[in-house]
This record gives structure tokens, C-alpha cells and sequence, in this order.
DNA sequence: TCTGGGGTCCTAGGACCC
DNA sequence: TCTGGGGTCCTAGGACCC
């Protein structure tokens, strides 16, 4: 059955919010980016009144500045932002529970079992809008298509606070004509390349041979690439992720090259990880040192776990090892990191989801035991589709998502 | 003006095993 | 005395995304 796939973006998110905040800064330039004393920070968002003046996301402040010297420059607030838009995704909830947070500011939602209340998928997505615009102050853009890629491209060429819905079956007509850079995984060393070749359009990807492609991107690079521009792309909502990794890094405003200042940096950053890792229930298996020296050459190196672990301790014994690679180079450090991969849940997590399992089970078995008080034995019957695999029971933590009954 | 921080995914080379 | 392929795991690096 053909879906229904509806990405919803917030314009100039963290700018749209500080705005929502303080009502002053409408209509104004405004650059939120870094904290307040950092020397070293880079634009997070601008304001569309800032983009004109040329101002982009990751540029330098102090390039923004100079851009744009009567803009208004705030530091990110995080912690705001993430609530708003836990707020955001409860009133999506409303349409559906079939969502999956893409990101702090855009989110892809399954609807194509929820466009007959509105009776039309144009009247849902205006619905949406308006519900976002009246409580959080933000505009959105909406893309609608039948699968996530092509619903997001629609969103990105309509922005800000537009709509634009591409129907089952013109989305090769759709994107052909456009730039190869708004395909997936097209970014500025890509289409530098495929520009190169004389490729600028997403038609002219469909007429290239695949061969010629992979020479440039390997072979998996360019099927990915053919597909994107035939319009394929994944339509299954993801409810529920589990982290691949997680990470903390920080810059030092100046190049630093005692360890002895960078080693305690280093701990405070590992700590914050575990702390991460133990919230979600998780444990590492794998721990790396990032170290970005003042040439800007980023190095990282990488321990394996005797077993996986969740506890500072095994994870500072991880660090101890890696810290004489990174001071091997006698250089200044401009950036320390450290990440954790190779994440399991944890033994408690897995008694806890035991637990849960069991609880379902109880539930169950009262239900089924009500109604065969009432039918009778014989009429409710226990069979294999009921899940007797403790992985398939827990699947709906463990498991990269859910398919919404598809 | 030098270039953040949080992620995901892919590639390539070497080790190791059969 | 020379030396096959295939598969998998580990590590490092890089492109890309928001």
C-alpha cells in the first residue's frame, strides 16, 4: 500500500524561539550561535532578515559580525529549545502516533491513515501549522510525499513557512529539474565532484552511467545516488531509536599544550558521557579520544572494552590508555573529545525490560483468563504468534523502530 | 575571520581465521 | 618454499546532516 509521508521543519528554529521569547527581535537580524564568551563559536541559526545580509549556519560569529554589524547576537540556549520542541512533538501527536523526531527541529510523520479527519492532507498540514504558530510563536514548513527523502526535499524548496505536497508517482518528474545538491548525501565535496563531470541537475544523474558514478562515490555511493534521484527513499517511520554513540567535545579558546590543564577537561567530558549512557540505560563498549590540534589535523584514537561498561571508572582506565597517543604529537590542542560506541543496554536494563516482559504477561493472562471465565476454556487460544522470544519482546526498545502496522 | 557540537554512515587497510 | 580467497572484526578517517 502506497503511504503518505509528511516532514514538517521549523524555520530558523533556535532564532524562531529566541523570538518567540522576546517578541523585540521580530522582523530584526538576529544570529544565535555559541556562548556568550566564546571567541571561537559559530552561527547555530539566523534569523531570514540575517540571511540576507549573507549570514549561514556554521559560519564564524566573528565573519557574521562583520557581515552583518547591526545584527542581534545571542548564545544558544539547548535546554529551551529541546522543550520546545518536546512541545512540538506532542502536538503532532495529535494527528499521529506514528512520528519520528528526525532531529530537535524537523520530524516525519506517517498520515496516511489520519488525512480523512481533516478530509484532505493539505487541510492536516495547515491544521498543524496554525496549532504551532498559536502555541509556540514558530512557523513551520511542510513537504508531503509518498516516502521521508522526497517529503523532506519538497519542505526544503518551499521554506520558510511553506507547503508543498508531491503526489504518488511524480517524483522523478518532481526532482529532475532541481539541483543534484538538495539529494541526500550530496554535500559541498560531492557536488563539487559531480559538478565536475558536468553534472548539475538530478536528471542528469539518471542519465549517467552507474559505472561513471562509482568511480567517483564507490559503488554503494552511487546506487544510493540513483536511487535518490529516481525518487526512492524509505516511507517507515523509526518511533524509537537507540543511540549509536554518544559524544562530548569541547575547543579551548586558546591552542593548549599542557595536558596537565587538558587531562581534567578530558575526565569532566567523560563523565558527562557515562552520565548520558547510564540515563538511556546503556553501556559502551568502545571508547575514542578525539584530539584536534592547532593545525587543525583531528586526530582519534580508539579503545575496545575487555566487556562492555557503563561505570567512570572502566571508561577513565580506557581514557589512561589513549591520553600518551594523543600527547604524542608535541603539538598545541585546539579540541578534546571523547566518544562511546559499540552501546548495549545494560544487565539492569535488561531487567528491567525482563520485568516489563513479565508484566505484559500478567496482563494478559488476567484478560485471557477473564473471558474464558465467561466463554469458556476453548475460546482463547495461546499460539506461537504470541511471543515466546525474549529479544522479539523487547524489540520495541531493542529494534531500530516500529513500522507503524505496516 | 579561521573553522562548534551532536550525531550517522561509509570506506579502506590490516589482523586473523578457515 | 611459496602463498589462494573469503569473511569478519578492529581501527582511523572522512563526508554529510542539523
Amino acid at each position: 500500500m502506497s503511504r503518505r509521508i509528511l516532514h514538517i521543519d521549523m524555520d530558523a528554529f533556535f532564532a524562531s524561539v529566541e523570538t518567540a521569547l522576546n517578541p523585540v527581535l521580530r522582523g530584526k537580524p538576529l544570529i544565535v550561535g555559541g556562548s556568550a564568551d566564546d571567541a571561537r563559536s559559530v552561527v547555530s541559526s539566523a534569523s531570514y532578515e540575517a540571511r540576507r545580509y549573507g549570514v549561514r549556519s556554521a559560519m564564524p560569529i566573528a565573519q557574521a559580525r562583520r557581515l552583518c554589524p547591526e545584527g542581534i547576537f545571542i548564545p544558544c540556549s539547548h535546554g529551551v529549545y529541546g522543550e520546545v520542541s518536546r512541545r512540538i512533538e506532542a502536538i503532532l501527536e495529535t494527528v499521529t502516533p506514528c512520528i519520528q523526531m528526525a532531529s530537535i527541529d524537523e520530524a516525519n510523520l506517517d498520515i496516511t491513515g489520519s488525512i480523512h479527519l481533516f478530509n484532505n492532507e493539505a487541510a492536516l498540514a495547515a491544521h498543524l501549522k496554525k496549532r504551532i504558530e498559536e502555541r509556540e510563536h514558530i512557523t513551520a514548513t511542510v513537504g508531503i510525499a509518498a516516502n521521508k527523502m522526497v517529503a523532506k526535499i519538497a519542505a526544503n524548496i518551499c521554506k520558510p513557512d511553506g507547503y508543498l505536497s508531491i503526489d504518488n508517482g511524480m517524483e522523478r518528474a518532481f526532482l529532475a529539474p532541481l539541483s543534484v545538491g538538495v539529494l541526500p548525501g550530496v554535500g559541498p565535496n560531492t557536488r563539487e565532484s559531480l559538478e565536475g563531470m558536468g553534472i548539475m541537475m538530478v536528471r542528469q544523474v539518471l542519465e549517467t552511467p552507474e559505472p561513471m558514478l562509482a568511480n567517483l562515490m564507490g559503488s554503494h555511493g552511487a546506487r544510493c545516488l540513483k536511487d535518490a534521484a529516481m525518487g526512492m527513499g524509505s516511507d517507515i517511520i523509526e518511533t524509537r531509536q537507540k543511540p549509536k554513540s554518544i559524544s562530548r567535545e569541547t575547543t579551548f579558546s586558546t591552542d593548549e599544550l599542557d595536558w596537565a590543564k587538558i587531562e581534567p577537561v578530558l575526565f569532566r567530558l567523560t563523565e558527562q558521557c557515562a552520565y548520558s549512557l547510564r540515563s538511556e540505560g546503556l553501556e559502551t563498549g568502545r571508547v575514542t579520544l578525539k584530539v584536534r590540534y592547532s593545525d587543525f589535523q583531528t586526530k582519534t584514537f580508539t579503545f575496545s572494552l575487555p566487556e562492555p561498561s557503563g561505570l567512570d571508572s572502566a571508561l577513565l582506565r580506557a581514557l589512561r590508555e589513549l591520553i600518551p597517543k594523543g600527547k604524542a604529537r608535541r603539538a598545541r590542542v585546539r579540541l578534546i573529545g571523547v566518544n562511546l560506541s559499540a552501546l548495549s543496554y545494560s544487565q539492569h536494563q535488561m531487567e528491567l525490560f525482563d520485568r516489563e516482559r513479565e508484566e505484559k504477561w500478567e496482563r494478559t493472562m488476567r484478560s485471557v483468563d477473564a473471558v474464558r471465565d465467561k466463554l469458556g476454556f476453548g475460546s482463547v487460544g495461546l499460539g506461537s504468534a504470541l511471543c515466546t522470544n525474549g529479544n522479539d519482546m523487547r524489540s520495541g526498545r531493542r529494534k531500530k523502530g516500529t513500522d507503524c502496522g505496516k
